[in-house]
RNA sequence: GGCCUGGUAGUUCAGUUGGUUAGAACGCUAGCCUGUCACGCUAGAGGUCGAGAGUUCGAGUCUCUUCCAGGUCG
């Protein structure tokens, strides 16, 4: 068997699982940092490993404008071609075609949009977006959806919805390799009834794992933690649940709370870059005068390379000339620290002990 | 010593025939970033326009004096 989910321990909703894949297993809950151009930003795959990740999330948008798929198909799929051995998820495009915002239009057959690098036009169908991820070989492939945007009324929502739904289904039928798994997407905004009824549809269709999709993107927390357990109350209980796009780590803490098994997100790295670590009870703008002067490490105790050589006064200086190796320092910390999170939640979880760690965690995590 | 050319924000510079609270870039200070188009986005602080006098209703802008920097001639 390929793919093979297997919870081992749970507390309450909360689960920790093991998932197998052809590149390897993986302990959830999981966060997947995000490589979208076949890289980590500003990371080697071996700093990558280092930090414990254990499944890096790609982009079937990127890949398929540069270099295209077909190149990376000639050098042997993504993994041979990035030389990362470990498992990779790709998104099916669907939310880049949907942050194209006006260089893009939705129709019953697909996304129509322009490059974002040259306005070429090209339509994303289902059919197309799984071909392209067969010809990336990643390890998990999603759907093409839309991720319905906030606010938006219900009728929108529904209809959006229903399509998604359908491009689900053509997304299953289109896919011919067995090695990958297909996971589905639920949507439905920020309706509880359409969200349920999204979350029904999806799981009749038998996808390897189910994803939540659509959410995050500029609703109130408590909303979003309302529509997950909304939807983690119909999708099946013994496959993997994964939250698209989410990863404050308060959200990582409640998420899991609620039954979500896998994460990504983008600013772990993307914060990084701009100059921000996180930390315990939030985060530290270590582009800021006020560690001009501070020589400690990012944060006491951590484990990353950036904090078991360097000081914030250095690393601010990095930042603040603009040397590359800043990004990759704070790149490196951001995600140790959030694949640490996780690790320390899952042991929790096998301890009975993670209702306790929540509770105190959110008390003292400040935005 | 004579003659030119310049002195405007921390820095490099814009500033029409004199006309509201003198601009930009970079830097600085801060805020933002949740299935990444973008080492990004937004905002803020900062100037008695070298100094002094004059002309004018009004001067960064015109006149005179002076100081400083650079050039050039002897």
């Amino acid at each position: 068997m390929k793919f093979d989910f297997t919870i081992e321990n749970t507390e309450n909703k909360a689960r920790a699982g093991l998932l197998k894949t052809p590149h390897g297993n993986i302990k959830t809950p999981v966060f997947m940092p995000v490589g979208t151009q076949a890289t980590l930003k500003a990371m080697t795959n071996e700093q990558t490993l280092e930090t414990g990740a254990q499944i890096i999330l790609s982009n079937t948008y990127h890949l398929y404008m540069r270099p295209g798929h077909e190149l990376i198909a000639e050098a042997g799929g993504l993994h041979k071609f990035m030389n990362w051995k470990k498992p990779i998820l790709t998104d099916s495009g669907g939310f880049q075609v949907f942050s194209l915002g006006d260089l893009r239009k939705l129709t019953e057959e697909g996304a129509t949009f322009h490059s974002h690098l040259d306005g070429s036009k090209h339509l994303f169908t289902p059919e197309k977006v799984v071909e392209i991820q067969q010809a990336l070989g990643s390890d998990i492939m999603m759907v093409l959806d839309e991720c319905t945007p906030y606010p938006a009324d219900k009728e929108y929502t529904e209809h959006s919805m229903h399509r998604t739904h359908r491009w689900a289904q053509r997304c299953k039928e289109a896919q011919t390799r067995d090695d990958q798994a297909l996971f589905g997407i639920v949507q439905g905004g920020m309706y509880p009834d359409l969200r349920a009824q999204s979350a029904q549809a999806v799981a009749q269709m038998d996808f390897i794992g189910n994803a939540i999709g659509g959410l995050s993107v500029g609703e109130p927390k408590p909303m979003m933690y309302d529509m997950i357990d909304v939807v983690n109350d119909i999708l099946p209980q013994d496959k993997p649940r994964y939250l698209m796009g989410v990863g404050t780590a308060d959200c990582l803490v409640e998420g899991v709370w609620r039954g979500i098994d896998m994460f990504d997100c983008v600013l772990q790295t993307r914060i990084a870059r701009n100059g921000t670590a996180l930390v315990r009870n939030g985060k530290l703008v270590i582009r800021n005068a006020e560690y001009a002067h501070d020589f400690r490490p990012i944060e006491e105790g951590c484990d990353c390379y950036a904090c078991k050589n360097h000081t914030r006064a250095y690393i601010r200086h990095l930042v603040k000339t603009n040397e590359i190796l800043g990004a990759t320092l704070l790149s490196i910390h951001n995600t140790r620290f959030t694949v640490r999170l996780m690790e320390e939640i899952r042991q929790h979880i096998k301890n009975g002990t993670f209702g306790e760690f929540r509770t105190e965690f959110m008390a003292n995590f400040t935005i």
